[in-house]
RNA sequence: CGGGAACUGGCCUAAUGGUAAGGCGUCUGGUUUGGGACCAGAAGAUUGGCGGUUCGAGUCCGCCGUUCCCGACCA
């Protein structure tokens, strides 16, 4: 992508009423735009991001055999009221059709998959199944905050696991929890594995996906020792780690993930059942994982990310590399560097690279800046001082210093695959 | 939902109750090119809305709306 392509100014000063770290680089970059309390649009840069996470957590469920699917965000009256839910569902956000036909916008999508998953489910040869999509859910939330940490729309991925024993959900659960520590892992971050409270959802047992950031809302009671890990919202009055005895500290977290089981909280209602080996039928038991991508987009940019911009880990960068022309006042020299970046950019597309080429008629210092906000893990800087000596500059995002490399080396690299960052 | 704060061109700010100012950005032209450069010119606001007090309201009062923060709440 061309920065010339694109007219969308990046803005010099945080807007205010925004104390979100995160929040106030995505507005300041550009990635996103505020509609109102907990409302955004993603923009180009922001959606590349976030369709990068999308992905990970994309590959990784279809690697467990999930399939996925995208359901309806209306949801008719009749089937919260199947659960009871149309009443007690305080973040529900209600809407109605010209005849007054009524509706809920999507906040979560058991009464949909439920009754959707007797299409696929008959007899114990049916089962498991694993379902998941990632879609925008609706939720009424009393205080939006944190900017895009907590939102009343926004991106999450759930996945929702029907099976014949709460044996084989258990041990599916299990499974779950390792995948997800793969996710985040793989989305650069840390997390914390705790004992959550469940709310009002199920009936049974549930775990939470913390990662610690300053500007997190739950705190975490954490053991040094151990790898004990409780919401303090659920762990009243702990001091020292009921599992070898250390004195527990608090850590701020974001929750990023939650895993639950259902057991037949949902297939009852809905009527979801087997037939077993033993003829016999079964309610089916189900597990839920949801994982809240658009959050992660904040969470990650709450951890990586200094006072210029963004570092993002290669993995969720919104592009590889930045290139930048420094373009200088000799019409001959500037027709040579123009030239030498537009091969180079040619070169970075034609072997699959994602690169942001700012190829705008503005000053050094502003291409920088710039740079440093959207903050691709590489920049690279085409200049006379480099061609001088046929090189390019490269630079980390995260280190301070550059290097020159000469021109031929890096495209002979970037052919030749054995670049990985 | 309880408490607190705020709302002025696209963004950030200023204006003892006296008729909206500046910076950034944008547009034009010039100049410049290693960290948001400089010069000249231009466009852009019925100060969130409605009502009230006043000779006169961005400023004071009331109601409403929106946003932020603390709390309650929260797959």
């Amino acid at each position: 992508m061309k920065l010339s392509e694109l007219h969308l100014k990046t803005l010099r000063e945080a807007p205010k009423d925004e104390v979100s770290q995160s929040t106030i680089l995505l507005l300041r970059a550009r990635f996103i735009e505020k509609l109102g309390a907990g409302v955004y649009n993603y923009l180009p840069f922001g959606l590349r991001t976030l369709n990068k996470i999308s992905n990970i957590i994309r590959e990784e469920m279809e690697k467990i055999g999930a399939f996925e699917v995208l359901m309806a965000s209306l949801h008719p009256r009749q089937k919260w009221e199947i659960t009871q839910r149309w009443g007690s569902f305080d973040a529900l956000f209600k809407v109605q059709s010209r005849s007054e036909q009524e509706f809920a916008l999507g906040p979560t999508h058991e009464e949909i998959i439920t009754p959707l998953a007797a299409n696929f489910i008959s007899s114990y040869k049916d089962l498991p199944l694993y379902l998941f999509q990632i879609q925008t859910k609706f939720r009424d939330e009393p205080r939006p905050k944190s900017g895009i940490l907590r939102g009343r729309e926004f991106l999450m991925k759930d996945l929702y696991s029907f099976h014949a024993s709460a044996e084989d959900l258990a041990v599916f659960y299990e499974k779950m929890k390792k995948v997800y520590v793969r996710i985040f892992k793989r989305l650069g971050l840390r997390v914390l594995i705790t004992e959550g409270s469940g709310g009002t959802f199920s009936a049974g047992y549930s775990h939470e996906f913390q990662t610690p950031v300053t500007s997190g809302e739950d705190t975490v009671l954490v053991c040094p020792q151990c790898s004990f890990a409780r919401n303090q919202e659920v762990a009243v009055k702990i001091v020292n780690c009921p599992r070898c005895g250390a004195p527990l500290e608090e850590i701020k977290c974001a929750e990023v993930g939650n895993i639950f089981q259902l057991g037949h909280k949902y297939s009852q209602p809905f009527d979801l059942v087997f037939i077993d080996k033993d003829g016999e039928k079964k309610w089916v038991e189900m597990g839920c994982y949801g994982i809240g991508v658009s959050r992660l987009l904040g969470v990650i940019g709450e951890v990586y990310h200094d006072e210029f911009g963004f570092t993002w880990p290669l993995a969720v960068a919104p592009f590889k590399y930045q290139l930048i022309t420094l373009t200088s006042g000799n019409p001959s020299i500037n027709k040579k560097i123009k030239k030498t970046a537009e091969d180079l950019y040619r070169a970075l597309l034609k072997n699959n690279e994602e690169v942001l080429y700012d190829d705008r008629d503005i000053s050094a210092g502003e291409k920088f800046k710039d740079a440093d906000l959207i903050g691709a893990p590489w920049r690279l800087v085409v200049s006379e001082k480099a061609l001088n000596q046929g090189a390019l500059e490269l630079k980390k995002r995260n280190k301070k210093t550059s290097q020159l490399i000469k021109l031929k080396k890096f495209v002979k690299i970037l052919s030749s695959k054995k670049d990985n960052g």
